[in-house]
DNA sequence: GCTAAAACTTAGACTCGTCTAACTTAGGTA
DNA sequence: TACCTAAGTTAGACGAGTCTAAGTTTTAGC
């Protein structure tokens, strides 16, 4: 336990950051916060097309766990934004621009589950806490994951 | 790169997860959203009480990007929730579940940051990312990473 | 091919976290 | 000590994301 020390040191001496940059991280947050609910439904919508063909709102609903008026608005939103195309009570299908997010969503989302899983961690833990690491993951990151997860691939 | 196929691969066999499984998943992210609000105030309070003996709201709103009248309706949500002491017009103070709260997010947060970096991250990336991550990071998770850090650091 | 049930939408309310504008209080200094 | 300025608060608006209740459309079974 003593090797963990080094960073646990830091209780001490709380080092003084600019403040500026902390604002910075914090508005980082609040975009990615922005970002998420349209992440989540094109993800989902892209999965629910691959599994079934189409995506309909009950699905969407129960997957999100939440009620259908909630999904009614959002995709609404959604295709104010140009993700999704749809005409109404019928099934979701993504634009170009929706297809692409949701494959890089997907991707990532992949990425981080296999990096947990390679951490040890079980794989219902590794999916919920996934679902909400992968918003706030940067290229950076990501890569490092990666990087990482090659590694101990060719470890064992 | 060949060897980031294995889990590259799942793009094209999309396996079926149980819907409530996925919604509970969801549910988690979205109840962490709730607490990160009172998580980030009560960190930033600790810091500051450490560095100055005292959290004034002019600081807060500083170092959190945000302007002074969002402070002080949060500084009174988290009055209510138990979390800070405090009179009109004076400093900010941390009661006990405060503290403690305040204390396991420090925690996390330093274990956070420390991972990442052991990961080869630059020290800017990391503390903007920890931001996001920490408030998604199970205690089971926690315990990877930290078991993770104590491997690297025997390593080298 | 009608009709009842399921799916979907609309309307309207609520909370959270943000903002601006305008007001009040506290504190240092002339 | 009186006053100016910086700090803090109040009031009121707004968007996002959720809900319930009530309506409309689609669809599937008889």
């Amino acid at each position: 336990m003593s090797k963990l020390q080094s960073y646990e040191r830091e209780a001490f001496e709380t080092v003084e950051r600019a403040p500026e940059a902390q604002a910075k991280g914090f508005a980082t947050v609040r975009r990615a916060h922005e970002s998420e609910m349209a992440e989540d439904y094109v993800e989902l919508i892209a999965e629910l097309i691959e599994l079934r063909g189409e995506a309909r709102p009950v699905e969407i609903a129960e997957r999100l766990g939440v009620k259908s008026p909630t999904v009614t608005k959002n995709i609404s939103r959604l295709k104010a934004a140009g993700l999704v195309r749809r005409e109404r009570y019928r099934a979701i299908f993504l634009t170009d621009a929706g297809r692409e997010l949701a494959e890089a969503c997907r991707r990532r989302h992949r990425v981080v589950v296999a990096f947990l899983l390679s951490l040890g961690i079980d794989e219902e833990t590794a999916e919920r806490d996934a679902e909400g690491i992968e918003h706030h993951v940067s290229t950076t990151t990501l890569e490092a994951f990666e990087h990482a997860l090659l590694q101990s691939q060719s470890g064992k």
